[in-house]
RNA sequence: GCGCCCGUAGCUCAGCUGGAUAGAGCGUUGGCCUCCGAAGCCAAAGGUCAUAGGUUCGAAUCCUAUCGGGCGCGCCA
């Protein structure tokens, strides 16, 4: 809603004033391309005068004659083939800026969204391929609470499959004690490797899923062991990477294991199971191919045995029915886009979705190494997150100690994880998602720039400043009243947060909130360079206070809803 | 073979879904700490937006083809 969210104000305005011109069009209200230009430009009169055969220069005349937000705009004029230009009031960017409400709006139709992310298969650890997913979904399940959604998470674990026979299998001969398992790579490779030699280990591994599946009180038993294990392992790194996900948000693949014969059942009575090859399957118009084959979605295997396609149709049937979600958010990487094509396409053909729900496959790119090629270390193997962590945070730590040697032992640890953590984050979280992205511990590592350290370092600057002149930032209240040039672009880079939220609740692209945030950063460090705070009397050191303070407060409310912690001093 | 995604500065990436003179960071070069934190600021150099056509007032963005890269295509997840 509205009254924060700028651009959407200006839109509403001057769709308006277009209706009143006798045109129905978007207003295409976009920040201005260049600061001369003003704060936001409309480029949708154009097109609009083009399918009202009007010329835009005209037009766009008419549509400012009719334009009631003299509340809003200082200036708007006609430029160029039929841009409108327009400048903010400062009375109105000043009333945006106040300290005493919340820095986000809350939407005006609250949803309940389903957010299926980090989703690792507990047969193995945690590598940095986990990370996309995770700190992602969770950038965007926070932001979507932000703005007043219910979101329901779902922790879609693997848990289940022939893999894990194997691994039962291999309990008691692993050298470490398995309620101590601290290498579950290790643990995977031993067992693959006893897997692939052992014939006699082979027929065990079968015979403990076969086991497992008909619900023999022992193999059970040994398989809850080790996933405990294996979910602890995971909420470990959950918590130092500071990712809102909890126990109660697991729901993992063998939770549909009952709902599965149903879901076959339905399918049945939908008309849609086909027989082939002694599987069924699915076979959709929309998925012919060109040479004339339809490519099915495997429902049944031959042997009986349910794929993944039937447990995702199982999930959404319950996030649907029992969840009641309005929208379903998946973040996977981007080689599953056509398996969620077609099981978003049989979860509508069969009633289990219905048009209220909507799924939206929120795909990212694949790890690449700096060779381009798909990621792998020296050994063929993945580097595991808590390698990447340790490294991040010692990095950071080395930092700390050289740069504020003063710190208790304690703080410098806590600024060390901030800074470490965070920045792993941000060098994930800042790249659209979509495309491919290369691994690069320099990169990755960096506290240089844009950067998540910048960004607190921008924070802890701010709080210094409240240290050093005994400012309470707590009792500033009232609104920041821009007058000098450093202070209005300021004024206006704030004013933006609610648009860049509501935009990637939307869309799913956190790192339009990294830019964000950058620009807020930059935008305040040129205004503290420019401005003197402290030095300043009466009601101008009063004002810049007040700058000063919401912009910390949308510095860590912008870094909350990515998962970054600040810090009051690095 | 068919399909999806991608190709933008030396490197890593943005580019708000068709708008005005394509922007950041790193790196390079030069400047700024008797002045609220130099993990910072200011400035400069750096581009045939893979290539060739097309659509229109207007294209990095849409369409077609070609080249180059990644991924996916019936019983793995």
């Amino acid at each position: 809603m509205g009254s924060l969210n700028v651009k959407r104000l200006l839109s509403a305005r001057i769709e308006a004033a277009l209706k009143d011109c006798g045109v129905e069009a978007p207003a295409l209200v976009r920040i201005a391309s260049r600061p001369e230009y003003g704060h936001y430009q409309a480029n949708g009169v154009m097109a609009a005068a083009k399918s009202a055969q009007a010329k835009p220069r005209q037009l766009a005349g008419q549509v400012i004659d009719r334009l009631d937000a003299d509340d809003l705009i200082d200036a708007v004029e006609v430029a160029g083939p039929g841009f409108l230009n327009i400048r903010l009031r400062d009375q109105f960017l000043g009333d945006r800026l106040n300290l005493e409400s919340p820095v986000i709006g809350k939407a005006d139709r609250p949803q309940t969204v389903v957010v299926d992310y980090s989703c690792p298969n507990l047969a193995k650890e945690m590598h940095v391929g986990h990370l996309r997913s995770t700190i992602i979904g969770d950038a965007v399940a926070r932001i979507l609470e932000a703005l007043g959604h219910q979101v329901i998470r779902q922790n879609h674990v693997g848990d289940w499959g022939t893999q894990f026979g194997m691994l039962l299998a291999h309990f008691g001969h692993s050298d470490a004690d398995s309620e101590t398992l601290s290498d579950l790579e290790a643990y995977y490779r031993t067992a693959k490797a006893r897997f692939d030699a052992q014939p006699d280990f082979q027929a065990a591994s079968r015979a403990m899923v076969v086991a497992l599946q008909a619900g023999e009180a022992g193999a059970r038993a040994r398989w809850q062991r080790f996933i405990k294990i294996s979910l602890d392992h995971c909420q470990t790194l959950y918590d130092r990477l500071g990712a809102s996900l909890g126990p109660e948000d697991v729901m993992a693949e063998s939770a549909y294991n009952d709902a599965l014969p149903d879901v076959l059942k339905a399918l049945g009575q939908q008309g849609l199971l086909t027989e082939s090859d002694g599987a069924r399957c699915v076979f959709l118009p929309e998925f012919r191919r060109k040479d004339g084959g339809i490519t099915p979605l495997i429902a049944q295997k031959s042997d009986g045995a349910y794929l993944y396609a039937t447990t995702d149709l199982a999930a959404i049937r319950h996030r649907a029915q029992a969840l009641g979600a309005d929208r379903a958010l998946y973040f996977t990487d981007s080689r599953q886009a056509f398996h969620f094509k077609q099981v978003f396409a049989v979860a509508r053909q069969a009633g289990f979705a219905g048009a209220a729900l909507s799924l939206e496959h929120m795909p990212f790119g694949a790890m690449l190494g700096k060779d381009g090629k798909p990621f792998k270390t020296r050994e063929g193997g993945v580097i595991k997150l808590t390698a990447l962590l340790d490294e991040a945070e010692a990095r950071a730590m080395r930092l700390v100690r050289e740069k504020n040697p003063q710190l208790g032992a304690e703080e410098q640890a806590e600024v060390a994880r901030a800074v470490g953590i965070g920045a792993v984050k941000y060098a994930d979280l800042s790249k659209n998602r979509t495309s491919d992205y290369l691994f690069d511990w320099e990169q990755m590592l960096a506290f240089e720039g844009n950067t998540a350290p910048y960004l607190l370092y921008a924070y802890a600057r701010i709080q210094s400043l409240f240290r050093r002149g005994d400012v309470d930032p707590e009792s500033l209240g009232g609104k920041a009243q821009p007058s000098a040039a450093a202070e209005r672009d300021l004024a206006f880079v704030l004013a933006r947060l609610q648009e860049v939220v509501e935009q990637v609740a939307e869309d799913g692209y956190p790192h339009a909130l990294c830019a964000y945030l950058h620009d807020l950063a930059t935008t305040f460090t040129r205004f503290y360079e420019q401005c003197p705070i402290l030095a300043a009397e009466g009601g101008e050191r009063s004002n810049r206070l007040r700058f000063a303070q919401q912009t910390a407060r949308t510095l860590r409310t912008g870094l909350g809803l990515l998962g970054i912690a600040t810090v009051v001093r690095m």
